[in-house]
DNA sequence: GGTAGACCTGGACGC
DNA sequence: GCGTCCAGGTCTACC
């Protein structure tokens, strides 16, 4: 079955697919071959398919098994929402128009990241960003879809898994089998508190909280501190924070303090200027990564 | 508000 | 093969 979804212009596929590291986290699959986007998804009736994703002249096409009418309206939704294709950033691209180092940015269309399906799973892969490498983010990753994923038919992959899922295991199983460390707590209070309806993290996908008050949210969740919360706010379609980790710091170092130390506030100075599109700048700025 | 130290894992390295 | 060091954000205690 092929749908087809029509994006807000300027809009530039592989801009997005390419945006960030998600792209290499399972159930995310990307074919360099065909330019294709798949991704494994468990859809609210259960069912796991594998959709198929690819570029169009004014949005993209995406492929799956044959859906009836919720299971169709359900894939478009999520797909849309992954991709952000109702988005609109013709503010940022005026705002920073006269930059040299933003000057490709309306030209590719920068400014939509990538997404999962639900935020959810943003907040749990986002966790597992936190004090690692991005080796062991992706093991972690693999690890707990491996243990918790529903399968896909007549295939070795999985969906991601569900709150419900994770909560039903315990810290234990998550520490020892999915191998996520002291993230274990974290993790295992995060799926109990969604399965439960405590936090309706899905929510904030709509929320009308300033940005400063979802952010608070965002932070009381136990592994979620002011990188991670930044991460999470641009995924939301919030600009106003960047996610300071240590390439943030490095690559501020190189393009401005020729390679000396830097502090998050000597980072957030640097992009002050940007303001609502600190993030945006951040993220998209034409790093000279020739001393990183 | 700022800072120090603990938290875990796995890769790199030296022996 | 073993031991040690290191990178990576968050949290807590303390000042």
């Amino acid at each position: 079955m092929n749908l087809t979804l029509i994006a807000r212009p300027p809009f530039n596929f592989l801009s997005v697919v390419q945006s960030h590291g998600w792209i290499q986290l399972a159930p995310f699959r990307f074919d360099e071959n065909s330019g294709s986007l798949y991704y494994v998804d468990r859809l609210a009736d259960g069912r796991v398919v594998e959709y198929r994703i690819t570029g169009s002249s004014n949005g993209v096409k995406v492929q799956t098994p044959s859906l009836n009418k919720s299971e169709r309206n359900e894939v478009k939704e999520k797909v849309s929402w992954m991709l952000g294709l109702d988005q609109d950033f013709s503010s940022f691209y005026k705002a920073v128009s006269k930059e040299p180092k933003l000057r490709t940015a309306k030209k590719f269309a920068r400014g939509r990241v990538l997404r999962s399906p639900t935020f959810f799973e943003d907040v749990v892969k986002t966790i597992l960003t936190t004090n690692t490498l991005w080796a062991a983010t992706k093991r972690m990753n693999l690890n707990l879809i491996a243990s918790f994923g529903d399968p896909l038919a007549d295939s070795d992959s999985k969906a991601f898994p569900t709150p419900d899922r994770i909560a039903a295991s315990n810290d234990k199983v998550l520490r020892e089998t999915v191998r996520v460390g002291y993230r274990a707590p974290a993790l295992y209070e995060l799926a109990v508190r969604v399965a439960s309806g405590e936090l309706n993290l899905e929510s904030y996908k709509t929320s009308s909280l300033p940005t400063l008050d979802l952010r608070k949210e965002l932070m009381k969740i136990k592994g979620v501190g002011p990188y991670a919360a930044a991460n999470l706010l641009m995924i939301l379609g919030r600009h106003d924070f960047i996610p300071i980790d240590s390439w943030a710091l490095k690559v501020v170092s190189n393009e401005w303090y020729r390679g000396k130390p830097v502090t998050p506030k000597q980072v957030e100075k640097r992009f002050e200027k940007w303001g609502e599109y600190k993030g945006l700048a951040y993220w998209f700025w034409d790093w000279d990564l020739k001393y990183s």
